[in-house]
DNA sequence: TGTACATCAGTGAACGCGCGTTCACTGATGTAC
DNA sequence: TGTACATCAGTGAACGCGCGTTCACTGATGTAC
């Protein structure tokens, strides 16, 4: 309703170069993260640093775009997840958009945080509450596990996958692991 | 060993001029992590920019500085727990540690990674493996239970920390009681 | 205890570099006839 | 189907700014007598 409306349609090889650009854009951000250069993207897509700026006002707006396909990807394999049995969705939930992490770590770093698309995150998070309901519902997970509880999983797995990397591809099916199986025995009574 | 030994002793004005910028660049580091100015450390030291280089050669050997003060502490903590029953430290520990990155959640930044002081790093993975085998030992958590799940389970919360921060504090709590008691319960089989 | 002087400390201003962004221009595309 | 022309696309070079770092100088400290 706001995106292809009454623009003008970009000429033919505009459109092929901002294709290119974004494609670029998503490789380079996922690899580099916020350290990406626009002369990276550029050189990446084949294309002059100032051709950049004729798609894209500025930097931020790029990386929104390439936000915006991540979480696009994430909101579908989170479908994917619910088309799953319930006794396993999470937990294939979890797994692939760690594997998704691990490949892209470059989006998961901190300071793009600003520029996630809200709508797209508040789709994410609907699909994840129902993951969380329809688990719960036939005991797969404690009671109280909450959708924060999973986003947090999420987050988690973002920092793991920032730490060197190295230990971190072994680390994260682990950490996953007992994560799992703390949200299946559920949290302990608090001491205090 | 290499410290003290035969550098001249700093002038008084120097040593307490040292002592106020590395405070300085603790406290600006742990708000604003890499992203802090030697300008930002020099104004909170009320010192000019130009004194930071008369003790420091540039800015990552000044936080190569602070990092080592925040590993001595980190050490400290884990010392802390060490004391404690071998049913309750680990618990002890992340708890501690959580609350240290909460504080300081500009040194949890990635880019810190390798200006991390090596041999404190290793010291401080020889205390988690103290308290894992205690924890073992008395069955607090199951056996399969390593050291490098108990440092990624520091890699995540530091992941939690970076996401925003609203939600971040309630959520890390959660988070760390559900992982203890995945380490207790342990990880499930392999599907696969 | 004073005093002179060599040495070290502090610093505002300037320098250099990286990088996002813009300019001024040349080239490609599509449309009207 | 050709062709002319208006419009949009691509781009190397330049600009500006932030920030780490250095310079050239003035001020403070400590020591030797």
């Amino acid at each position: 309703m706001r995106k292809g409306a009454k623009l003008p349609a970009l000429r033919r090889d505009a459109a092929e170069n901002r294709e290119r650009i974004v494609a670029a854009a998503e490789e380079v951000f996922s690899e580099l993260g916020t350290e990406a250069t626009m002369d990276d993207v550029a050189r990446a897509a084949g294309v002059g640093a100032a051709t950049l700026y004729r798609r894209f006002p500025n930097k931020d707006t790029l990386a929104h775009v390439v936000l915006e396909r991540f979480f696009h990807h994430l909101i579908g394999l989170a479908d994917a997840a619910l088309r799953r049995a319930p006794t396993e969705a999470i937990e294939a939930f979890l797994m692939t958009v760690a594997r998704e992490l691990a490949a892209k770590r470059g989006l998961a770093h901190a300071l793009w945080g600003d520029l996630a698309p809200r709508a797209l995150v508040a789709e994410l998070e609907e699909r994840t509450r129902l993951l969380v309901e329809r688990a719960r519902s036939v005991g797969a997970v404690c009671e109280e596990l909450t959708v924060g509880d999973v986003a947090a999983a999420v987050w988690a797995l973002r920092g793991i996958f920032q730490s060197g990397g190295k230990a971190a591809d072994a680390a994260w099916r682990r950490h996953v692991a007992f994560l799992l199986a703390g949200f299946r025995a559920g949290r302990p009574p608090s001491r205090r």
